[in-house]
DNA sequence: TAATTTTCCTCGGTGTGACTGGGCACTTTG
DNA sequence: CAAAGTGCCCAGTCACACCGAGGAAAATTA
C-alpha cells in the first residue's frame, strides 16, 4: 500500500512522461512540480525504485514500472471520480473541486471506488474534460486540439481544460468558455498569438495565448 | 489541525468519557480501545494536553477542554456523515462501514462535510442508530434502554446498537433484528441473564446476555 | 496505618517517512 | 576537452508514533 506522498509522485511522474512522451523525466521536473528539493527527489525515487514502482538508474532519468503506472493510474482515477462527485452530487463548482479531490483521492478501499464509479453512473470524463482510468488502468486518450493550434477560420467545441486553477477556470466561467462552448477563431495577432473568437456564434473576445494554450477543443 | 492520530484519541477520550460520565478516563483503558501501550498514551496526553485540547495532570485522569471535545464531536460527526452516505447512496450494509468510514473521517474541509450533510438531507441518526453530532457540535442524546435492563413483559423497537463489529451485525441481520424491529421480552433466564424474546410479533428466539447489553431499544 | 497491589509517569530509545544543504560525480554542450 | 548544468550521495534534521523498564504515586487491602 503506497503512502500519500508515494502515490502523489507516481501521479507526476505519470503525468510528466506523458505530456512528452518519449522524453525521460527528470529528477529537476520532479522536484519542480512537487515543490520540492532534486535531493528530496532522488531519495524518492531510490524507494520507489526498490519498491518496483519505477525503473531507476541514476543520471539515466526515470520510467513507470507496469506497477507503478496502475499505482498512478489507479490514483488519478480516484481523483477524477470524486471530482464528479463533488460537481454532480454535491453541487461544488468545477474550480473549488481540485484541493478536496486531492485529499480524497487518496482513500484506499476498492469497493468504495468501485461503488462510487457505480453511483456516479460510470462517467467516462470529469468535470475539467480529463478521461477517468477504468478499474484494470485502461484510459483513453482523448482526441483533443489546443485552441491555441486553430487557425483563423476554424472552429471546436470546448473539450476540456489542461489547467485547473482556481483562476483559470473562474476566468473560463466569466468568459463564457465553459464546457460544450462553441469556438470560432476569426483572427490571429501575429506578435503575441492572441486569438479573436467568437464564443456560442455569439460574442467577440479576445484570448491570450496563455489561455489558448490551456483549453482543448475538438471538432 | 490534528494528525490522523490525535483525532482517534480525542474520539476515544470523548466515547469512554461518555460512556461512563463521572468516572474519569484512564490512561490503560485508552490503551486498551486503541489497542497501544500505556507509554504511548502517556505520551500522546501529554502531547495534547499542551495543544490545549484536554486537561492532563498527571495521575488525574483526563478530561477533554472545549477545543478537544470540538475536535472530538467533528470527527464523530464526519464519520456518521459518512457511514450514512455509504449505506444511503453507495448501497454499502451496514456490517461493511465502518472500516471505510473510519478512513473518510480524517478528510478535513469543512466545506466537504457542509455540502455532503446536505447532499444526505441532514440525517441525524447514522446507520447503527447513533445520533450525528451538529456542525457546532451539539448532539442529542437519544432516549434508549439497553435490551439486558428490560423484564419479561416489557417491549420495544430495536433504535440503536452499541457495538458496530462485523460478526454482531451480521448476527442481527440474521436474527431479524435489524433496527425498527419490535422486541417483547417473554421470559429472562436467571443463571445467565438470556432472554426469551419475540420479534416482530412473530419468531421466538433466545438471546444471549452479551447480545442484549449491546442493543438498545425505546418504547 | 502499613503493606501490597495497581496504575501510570518518565526516561531513553526505536523506527519510519519525508525533507534538505553541500560536495562531488556524471553528462551534456559548446 | 572544458565549462556548465544536472543529479547523486552523504549526513543530518524534524516530526510523529511507538515502546520497555523502572520507579513514583495512588488505591486497595490487611
Amino acid at each position: 500500500m503506497p503512502s500519500h506522498t508515494e502515490e502523489n509522485y507516481l501521479k507526476a511522474i505519470y503525468k510528466l512522461s506523458e505530456a512528452q512522451p518519449g522524453v525521460e523525466v527528470s529528477t529537476n521536473r520532479i522536484a519542480e512540480v512537487l515543490q520540492t528539493r532534486p535531493a528530496s527527489v532522488t531519495d524518492m525515487l531510490r524507494r520507489l525504485g526498490e519498491k518496483g514502482l519505477l525503473h531507476y538508474e541514476r543520471y539515466r532519468g526515470v520510467s513507470l514500472t507496469h506497477d507503478g503506472r496502475r499505482v498512478a493510474l489507479l490514483t488519478i482515477r480516484k481523483h477524477r471520480l470524486w471530482e464528479v462527485f463533488l460537481v454532480n452530487k454535491l453541487g461544488f463548482n468545477w474550480d473549488e473541486v481540485h484541493d478536496v479531490a486531492e485529499e480524497m483521492e487518496h482513500l484506499q478501499s476498492p469497493l468504495l471506488i468501485r461503488r462510487l464509479d457505480e453511483f456516479l453512473g460510470f462517467p467516462q470524463l470529469d468535470p475539467h474534460g480529463d478521461p477517468i482510468p477504468a478499474e484494470d488502468g485502461a484510459i483513453v486518450r482523448p482526441q483533443h486540439r489546443l485552441v491555441s493550434d486553430l487557425q483563423p477560420g476554424e472552429e471546436g467545441t470546448v473539450m476540456a481544460v489542461k489547467n485547473t486553477s482556481v483562476p483559470f477556470l473562474q476566468y473560463l466561467d466569466k468568459a463564457g468558455l465553459s464546457l460544450g462552448a462553441k469556438i470560432e477563431v476569426l483572427d490571429k495577432v501575429a506578435f503575441d498569438n492572441s486569438l479573436e473568437i467568437r464564443i456560442n456564434s455569439n460574442k467577440v473576445t479576445l484570448i491570450s495565448n496563455e489561455i489558448s494554450c490551456n483549453l482543448f477543443v475538438a471538432d
